[in-house]
This record gives structure tokens, sequence and C-alpha cells, in this order.
DNA sequence: ACCTGAACACCGTTCAAGT
DNA sequence: ACCTGAACACCGTTCAAGT
């Protein structure tokens, strides 16, 4: 009996015996919490679990890619909690803002997979349609401006934070070096904002950043982000018809 | 002599021999946009230009991330035509939110890496981050302000279109319907509006659709995201000291 | 219903060897 | 400098068989 295998057979010595899809599903997140997406494996999880890979095709239909969307769904249920804030329409939406990027910030190698997938999952994600449309209406809007603003603002929610928490490509810092060499390169006639901004701009800005958001936060874009959304929709809002 | 080489063989009649790292990045272009990210292997890379794997390991360093990196990057390079547009910081932004959008829609599987990859390369980006410091100083911002609202504005252009062309999970389309009942059980007590507005949002709408914006483009999201956006920003540049 | 055990096709990556 | 050919460890997925 492989030692995995043992430490599960101890572990289920109490009444309850095999496994849940919940416990399959935070398995998961916590092998993508540790390794990143790019390194999760079924095989892995399995390994995590003391349980045999075929184990978990029974748990989660589908294929790796279908996996993948249900561990982003759950996560997005679990990350998500109850927003039920009062104050005007503004304010309210800004929390939602700043609670989700809290929440990935936690969770910082799920963000790219919650932002670049379609799939959302039953409760949790009607509660937020059902709160951003709430608020978008007590704003003002209706009808086919209420879905588009709708979309627009899911969009300005998730956003930001999907690029800001995007992986650097390898673990290796090999590459830092040449990518800093290359910034230290760039033209000052051809490019002079650029060059003039550099140093402020080295690290802490798109584009010409090599550590992703987890280690270096980009909170006064972030603010700057949602502020200007906000005020535009707000302005939008008070000269509709 | 295996099929794929002798093609290849004969293609190579010319003066020309060898392999540039234009061609195996160009290749995997074509092998994400035929196949999608998902399913994307260095093997086929290989194959479609009638090579073997090890080859490709010689034209581009490190594992298959950094690989993928340096694919996203060259597309991203190769996309992002001049914008060489004239008219006021306002529309030249417009300007270059409509364009990527039009880029991205052309090569939708290419969408999601790009919005998810960290890394930029070389001169395109270095335009792009001039252009938009230009606008925004421009517009009166400067200085550590500047700097925010460069994040917020690049966020704001990669964001929507990166959610927008989010893949769905598999190609099988049960799920589907699985998720189209999901949605027609949509309880009307709890989520009046949502309920309310379900025919009109069903594939049209974040959280309640089922196909990509490849396929169910949403315009008129993407018009409210850019138009708030920018309405906000020339508001709070109106409100500077 | 839930899991084992093994099998198969495929992939990423390395490396010595060729030209 | 650039590519072959083979090798190895690992993965996704299936399936019959167990309980």
């Amino acid at each position: 009996m492989p030692k995995a295998k043992k430490i599960r057979h101890e572990a289920k010595a109490n009444g309850q015996l095999g496994i849940s899809k919940a416990e399959v599903l935070e398995a998961a997140v916590r092998v993508i919490d540790e390794r990143g997406a790019a390194r999760f494996s079924i095989r892995e999880v399995a390994r995590s679990l003391g349980v045999y890979p075929a184990t978990l095709y029974w748990h989660v239909r589908g294929n790796k890619n279908d996996f993948l969307a249900e561990v982003a769904a759950y996560a997005r249920e679990d990350f998500l909690l109850p927003a039920e804030s009062d104050g005007d329409w503004r304010s309210v939406l800004k929390q939602i803002f700043v609670r989700y990027r809290d929440a990935m910030h936690k969770h910082p190698n799920m963000a790219p997979l919650i932002g670049a997938q379609l799939v959302t999952n039953g409760i949790s994600s009607a509660r937020l349609a059902e709160i951003i449309l709430a608020r978008l209406s007590e704003a003002g809007f209706a009808g086919e401006a209420l879905i588009d603003n709708y979309n627009a603002t899911l969009a300005a929610m998730v956003g930001f934070v999907t690029l800001e928490l995007a992986a650097p490509p390898s673990d290796s810092d090999c590459w830092e070096k040449r990518f800093q060499d290359e910034l230290s390169r760039i033209d000052a006639d051809r490019f002079p904002l650029l060059h003039a901004a550099l140093p402020a701009m080295a690290n802490r800005a798109f584009i010409v950043r090599w550590e992703s958001g987890s280690k270096v936060p980009l909170d006064g874009g972030f603010t700057a982000y949602v502020d200007t959304y906000l005020e535009g929709l707000a302005r939008r809002a008070a000269s509709l018809p």
C-alpha cells in the first residue's frame, strides 16, 4: 500500500467513506494556488487526495478543460462572499469591484483562469448579476442600455484584475535580466515620454513590468480605473432621457 | 521519408535552407487559431512544419510556457498595426480601443492568451505605451497620476475583449443544454431583475451566455464600456488642478 | 455508487549524434 | 549553426474489474 493511500485510509477511518466532489474541487484549487494554472494536472490532484487519477473522472465529467472550468466556477462562487452592502448604487458598485480584487489577490493563480473562462456556475453568479442589474437600474438604465452597461460593468470588474495578475512566463529569473536590459535600451528620441517616465514606471506599469501584480500590486492604477469608470457611468446616467 | 518531411523538402528546394524563428512563431499562431490555446502543443507545431519537435527548442529557448509567451508577444506585435491617427486625445484613444478589439476578433483564440500573459516584446509595445502616455499627457495627466491612468487605460483596452472572447469549456454541446436548463430555472422571486431580463440577455450577456464573443459579439456592451471609460477620463481630466 | 489497476496514445524535454 | 533520431518521464483518458 503506497504512502499517500495509507494516509488517506487513516484519514477516512471515521464513518465518512469515499470522496466528495467538493473535496476534489478544493484540492484542485489548492494545486493551482501552489503550482499555478500552467502546471496544474489531474494526476497531481489525484496524488494530493491519495486517489487514482481515474477516480476524478467519476466526480467531474468531461475532459481537463471542463474540469478547469468547474474549478473556476467553484472558486468564483466560493470567493465572492455576499455583498449585502448599503449605500447608493455608485458606492455599492465600488465595493463590489474592490471585493472582487481582494478575493483574487488571495488566489492570484486563479485570476487568469477565472478571467479567461466563460463558464459560470449557479447561484452566487446569479446573485452577482442581480445586484449589478439592480444598481444599474437604480442609476437609471433600462432596456437595451441596461444590458449593455451590465456587460460593461462586469467586464470592468474582472478586466483590470485579470491583467494585473497575469502570470510571468517561467520561474527562471534569466529572462527578467534580459527584459530589464531591453528596457534600458529604449530610445529616448523615438519614445521620449516612455523614456522619461521609465524610472517611475519600471515594474510598476503594464508593458514595462516583469513581475506579476501578486508581487507588485498596481493599487493606484486600480483606483484610477474604478473611479474613472464609475465617474463615467454616473455622468452618462445623469444624461439619460 | 515521412510525408510531412517530403513536403517540406520540396518546399525548401529553393536556396533557402533551414527554418526561421518567425516561421516557427507564425506556425504556432496558426495552430492556436485552428485548435485553440488549450489544444496547442509543441509537437503539433513541429508536425505542421515538417520538423522534429526538438528542432523548435533550438529556435525558442525555455519551456512550453516561455514558448507561448513569445507567441503572444509576437502576435501582439503583428496584430497591432501603426495607429498614426489624428484628432484629440479622446478620439485617438477610442480608435486604439476599437482597433485592438478588431484585431483580437480576427484571432479570437489568441485573446485569452494575450490577455493573461504578462510578457510583452520590443518595439510595437513601446510604441503603444508611448502613444497612450502622449494622449494622457495631452489630457492633462502628469507625474504619478499619469502612470496610474496609463495602467487604467491599458487595462481598459485589453480587459473587455479578454472576457468577451473567453473560451467555452469544451466542444461538446451537451453542457450548453444543461446550462440553458439551469437558466430556465432561475428563481423569479430571488432574482426578479435577472429573471425579467433573461429573454433579452440569454447568450448575449456575461454569466448567462454559453457561446464566446467570437460567435456572439457583445458590440453594445463594448461601446458602452469604452464610452463610459472615456467619459470618466475626460471628466477627471477636466477637474485636475 | 464509487474506486482500483492497468493500459494506451500522446506530450514536453533532453541529449548525443549527424551535417 | 541547425537538425535528426531516439529516449525518458510524465500526462490525459478509457475501461474492465472490483467492492
